[in-house]
DNA sequence: CTGTTTGCAAATGGTTTGCATAACC
DNA sequence: GGTTATGCAAACCATTTGCAAACAG
């Protein structure tokens, strides 16, 4: 996990700079992201995470926050399509959208590697397109459901 | 524009086959969807369409049929994260899940080729994932908007 | 005829908004 | 102290569901 000191003094720093307050519930979501690194949670977790930290917490500024952060370049928004945002810290320097869903069981795994730069340049070429980020999803099976075969 | 006519019978196969039933809703949203090749058409986008030829139509029809539709394969659902889902004819033989969404005016373009194939046979062998699709989103400026230049 | 499909209206679920109060700076 | 952020409840929007009537086979 990263250090989470050094991720909530530069949420603070950049708060104070473009003249956002700095609130307990603003640091304890970010915190919260730092706890699951990796993990792709919808509004609704991060809010009964919160919660058990910040009972008083109201579900309208978890949407706010996430809003904010979103904004900022903090954390960024994934659909994997099951009628919820999910949001993820960004990945500076690399990106992390290489998404593995699986139909049967709805899991997700995340691919690490950014195997699409030249894809994405190519593309941005071809078709006079800036490209500043792209989202990949692969659909299929996972390895436990594909033992299981029961594909319906 | 693909031969409408023949969309359709092989629709209608298709409903029979599966003991489904064949009815003039579920003809025409077919029919739309070949007058908008290439559009990624939303549920409301289609009940407002159909609704001028068959005005007593509901919505609750059109989301329905695109449901049955989805599940027979004849058509796909896209992601575009604006809040809805939107449609397109499932293109059989190629995938067609490569867009280029305009962070600025909101515009998707599509991208024909399936460059990503390679991609998808790697990613598959080293996650153990048996993938049966993929869909790619690049995010940036489009031609117009770069040249606007009022990035924000 | 019989079971599927439809239209309508009400319910649902995720997200947003208005407003008075509380908290940051 | 003035303004921004919060919590609550109500509003919103896309989608789903229950049900009686209409229709396909």
């Amino acid at each position: 996990m990263i250090n989470v000191k050094d991720r909530l003094v530069f949420l603070q720093e950049k708060l104070t700079s473009k003249n956002y307050r700095v609130t307990p519930q603003r640091l304890l979501i970010m915190e919260i992201f730092c706890q699951h690194e990796g993990a792709h949670l919808s509004a609704e977790d991060i809010y009964r995470l919160v919660s058990q930290q910040f009972p008083d917490i109201g579900l309208a500024t978890v949407y706010r926050t996430l809003e904010l952060f979103a904004k900022m370049g903090i954390i960024e928004r994934v659909h994997f399509g099951d009628g919820k945002n999910r949001y993820e810290l960004t990945q500076h320097g690399k990106h992390a959208h290489h998404h593995l869903i699986c139909i049967k069981c709805g899991g997700v795994a995340e691919v690490d590697e950014d195997l699409l730069e030249k894809l994405e340049r190519a593309v941005g070429e071809e078709y006079q397109f800036d490209i500043l980020d792209h989202q990949v999803k692969f659909y299929g099976y996972c390895q436990r459901c594909r033992k299981g075969d029961t594909h319906d």
